[in-house]
DNA sequence: GTGATAACGTTACAGTGTGTAGCATATAGG
DNA sequence: CCTATATGCTACACACTGTAACGTTATCAC
């Protein structure tokens, strides 16, 4: 019921989502497409960080290293959010979710729309 | 649309469990219900620093502090929630959601039942 | 009133994590 | 073979967190 997955500091958020919308991705790429002006030896730093904490992978292509995330970041976010649960509500997902719902962070088109997925989630799992 | 709330350690996050629990709460009890033997003034440090970051605020009772939570658990826990669809979905909670039910992290009775809340919140925000 | 007790205020310090980068090394291409 | 480029390794400063000591003040028993 405890902790696994890191934090992770806003660089490596930021490199995070890079990789997410651009992978297959050299940390060369990377570095270009921050917004600060890192050195190549910084964003390689990043992201042997970030494949130690198991966020993202790479292949070798040649003498280039490829790296793609290693989930998707609505997996990332569910296991995040799992941790506040266990943080904040004694592990209680709904209890999350309710505070969601009770802090009007959902409009009335979004709720409708977790509505038909929740229906959805509910027939497939029987 | 970027951050305010700043993290909470472990044991910040341990002590605002009591708080939430007991509050209001004065930093000798807090400091017996931990598990961890810890110095009165370690704990005071702790709640302080809860105090700055906007977690906990005390009246004084006679010579005494006594802390209580400034938000609920849940309240807390969907400010996470929506720092977690910032940092990792684009500010979309819909996405985080979508992650949580693909991630079959809920059961069918709490699926049932989040479908009640959500069908409450509709009609109730029109 | 005086001393002991129980609060609080202030300051400190070490460990860890993160941002940032330099330098050494290897290898593909010309 | 030599150079450019990509990686491996190491380092370092700063901020945050856990942990606590010490000083001060105010109450209470005598």
């Amino acid at each position: 019921m405890d902790d696994d997955l890191p934090e992770l500091g806003e660089l490596e958020r930021e490199v995070m989502q890079l990789v997410w919308a651009h992978a297959p991705i050299t940390a060369e790429s990377v570095r270009e497409r921050l917004d600060r002006p890192l050195k190549e030896s910084t964003v390689r730093t990043v992201l042997r960080r970030l494949e130690e904490k198991g966020f993202v992978t790479h292949d070798v292509e040649g003498r280039t290293f490829l790296f793609r995330p290693v989930e998707d970041r609505r997996k990332v976010a569910a296991k995040a959010v799992r941790r506040i649960a266990d943080w904040f509500c004694n592990g209680s997902i709904e209890d999350v979710l309710v505070g969601i719902v009770d802090a009007k962070m959902l409009n009335k088109k979004q709720l409708e729309q977790l509505s038909k997925k929740i229906g959805q989630a509910k027939s497939e799992r029987k």
